[in-house]
RNA sequence: UGGGGAUUAGCCAAGCGGUAAGGCAACGGACUUUGACUCCGUCAUCUCAGGUUCGAAUCCUGAAUCCCCAGCCA
């Protein structure tokens, strides 16, 4: 089991770190989360956060939440709270909680230091004159006017900058390594600029603020972070980060290492695109149910421990590569075959009358709370004279194979008793609107009946006593199937990916709790919406649903 | 056309010179008071072409295809 479990994360990050321990390169392995606070954590960040925090855990070492926070610009304290509100949802809990903020004198410190020792200068290029001299991927870049000013000039212009002498954009500055490189990180890469901005965390401290390539690596550094683990486009900047490290003359020095970010078919997963859903309404929210961000599937009805289980069955490597989202609903369903109470919910009603039902009667049938694990105990439900079963279970004129209610035909009702088809009736449209039936007595579930079999279980709910309720159906927010090269992700929404129905629950649902998780019957598992939902009026997401083998087109 | 990566089944992914794990999906079948679950079964010679070797997914050579880099974003 422990082999087991060890061989499933087994990939090439951790078999760095098996080998880095056996060597003795280092004694303690320590990683960090790193995000910019800018926007909401989705399921490719609980990728890296089950990579960072399993690895670290697994040889005992510490794993630091620090938040990237070197561009005012873009970033805010909501996006903070939730990152860490979402880290510890999904069952972490980091050793440190750091702000690159925090580290911003000793930053300042360090670009002197390059100053000094002639490896970086103060570079008053426009954006634009940088962007032309930087050559282009078979050009080489031409060296700045200003690359070969002393050290003096460079070190008095650099403590100006920080004084807030100048306007933003009116200097830089720049590391001094090679206009020439094939590597285009290289050609004299940009370490500070100038933003006279307010900071979320430093407030109006600061109007020079470290670019990510400068900060990550000394941020890295001074938490003495062992393995460095980002994504696959970074690989060009390891040498830039191996270089900012050498020359800065760090005390630790940390190793980066790169793998493949997690896509998801028929989603979206970059923080613009889902910055922008949320920005122009197309969704509720960054906690849209159909939003791919920690907290919309959390609103939807996800576990940690199924995103957990999840991010371990996908693995860590260095293909790109684009993961089936039936991989994370099977986990979904795995985690609450055993956890969630078995109910029944009408989705779409139809009203059945059992004619040779006595009116006025009524009985409490007892079913199981989960027939897979009798821990969770029995509980009653009514039965009456009328009852609602699902619109699809009956059909005029069915399909062969049909299992289900169509005139003469015998079904077992979940939990109660056979009922046979009578006769239906008609509105003008000429659409079915009610069944009768007549029940079979002596069939009760529970007595042992065996006379006959019928071949469908159909659910239903009471009609008295039944709960109106509304549910709420998703599909996925964004249609792959439809993508050409080129488009826009915003072309290929889904204008289906919520359908919002009222029916029914059982009434042993009554005030369910928000994020309270059922499965029911024949349809998929849902939650109890966190927004909406009130005693007053219970409302469901569906978190998935149930698999299929029927095919109604037959 | 410069540089950096990748390529094992429909989708992920092990494998590290000794004869292709596992999961998802799919498809058969059994069972079934959920057309669910469960169970049983089916499903690859490793991008291609050469070479080395008794033996190659693993080593060498060459090619193809895909991804990333020309922010004062991260």
């Amino acid at each position: 089991m422990e082999t087991e479990t060890k061989l499933a994360s087994s990939h090439f990050i951790r078999n760095i770190v098996v080998g880095d321990l056996k060597s003795g390169k280092v004694k303690e392995v320590i990683t960090r989360f790193p995000p910019e606070p800018n926007g909401y954590l989705h399921i490719g960040h609980a990728k890296s956060i089950c990579l960072n925090f399993e690895l670290a855990d697994e040889f005992n070492g510490k794993t630091n939440l620090r938040f990237d926070d070197t561009n005012p610009l873009k970033e805010d304290t909501e996006y903070v709270q939730s990152i860490q509100e979402d880290v510890r949802w999904l069952g972490f809990e980091w050793d440190n909680l750091f702000f690159a903020s925090d580290y911003f004198e000793y930053m300042y410190e360090r670009a002197e230091l390059l100053i000094r020792k002639g490896k970086a200068y103060v570079c008053e290029l426009t954006a634009d004159q940088m962007r032309e001299t930087r050559g282009t991927l078979t050009q080489p870049g031409k060296n700045s006017p200003y690359r070969d000013r002393s050290v003096e000039e460079n070190l008095d212009l650099f403590t100006r900058m920080r004084k807030g002498e100048f306007k933003d954009g009116e200097k830089i500055l720049r590391a001094k390594i090679d206009m020439n490189s094939p590597n285009m990180n290289l050609r004299d890469p940009a370490l500070y600029r100038i933003s006279h901005t307010t900071h979320h965390n430093t407030g109006d401290a600061w109007c020079i603020y470290p670019m990510y390539a400068y900060a990550h690596p000394l941020e890295d550094a001074l938490e003495g972070v062992t393995h460095s683990i980002c994504t696959l486009e970074f690989e060009d900047q390891r040498p830039l980060y191996e270089w900012i490290i050498n020359e800065c003359e760090t005390e630790h020095e940390p190793k980066q290492y790169e793998f493949a970010r997690l896509n998801l078919t028929n989603t979206v997963m970059s923080k613009r695109m889902l910055k922008q859903l949320v920005d122009e309404h197309i969704v509720d929210g960054w906690d849209d149910p159909r939003m791919p961000t920690i907290s919309g599937l959390r609103r939807k009805g996800f576990t940690p421990e199924s995103i957990r289980a999840f991010a371990k069955e996908i693995g860590v490597s260095k293909s790109n590569s684009t993961v089936d989202e039936r991989l994370l609903e099977h986990f979904i369903r795995e985690d609450l075959k055993l956890k969630a109470q078995r109910t029944m919910a009408v989705l779409k009603p139809l009203k059945v009358v059992i004619t040779n039902y006595p009116e006025g009667q009524s009985e409490q049938l007892e079913a199981e709370n989960n027939s897979e694990n009798p821990e969770m105990g029995n509980r009653f439900i009514p039965f009456s004279r009328e009852i609602y079963i699902e619109q699809d279970d009956f059909m005029e004129v069915p399909p062969s194979k049909y299992f289900r209610l169509f005139p003469g035909n015998e079904v077992r009702l979940k939990n109660a008793y056979f009922i046979k088809c009578n006769e239906f009736i008609k509105d003008a449209e000429g659409n079915v609107i009610e069944l009768h039936c007549t029940y079979d007595p002596e069939t009760k579930s529970g007595t042992g009946f065996t006379g006959r079999k019928v071949k469908g279980t159909i659910h239903w709910v009471d009609a008295k006593l039944a709960l109106p309720a509304e549910f709420r159906l998703y599909e996925p927010l964004i249609m792959d199937a439809e993508k050409e090269e080129g488009d826009s992700f915003l072309e290929h929404i889904n204008p289906n990916s919520l359908e919002i129905i009222e029916g029914f629950v059982e009434p042993t649902l009554k005030e369910s709790e928000a994020q309270h998780k059922f499965q029911f019957f024949r349809h998929g598992y849902f939650n109890v919406d966190s927004k909406n939902s009130t005693d007053q009026r219970l409302v469901f997401n569906r978190i998935v649903s149930l698999k299929s083998s029927f095919d109604a087109r037959s």
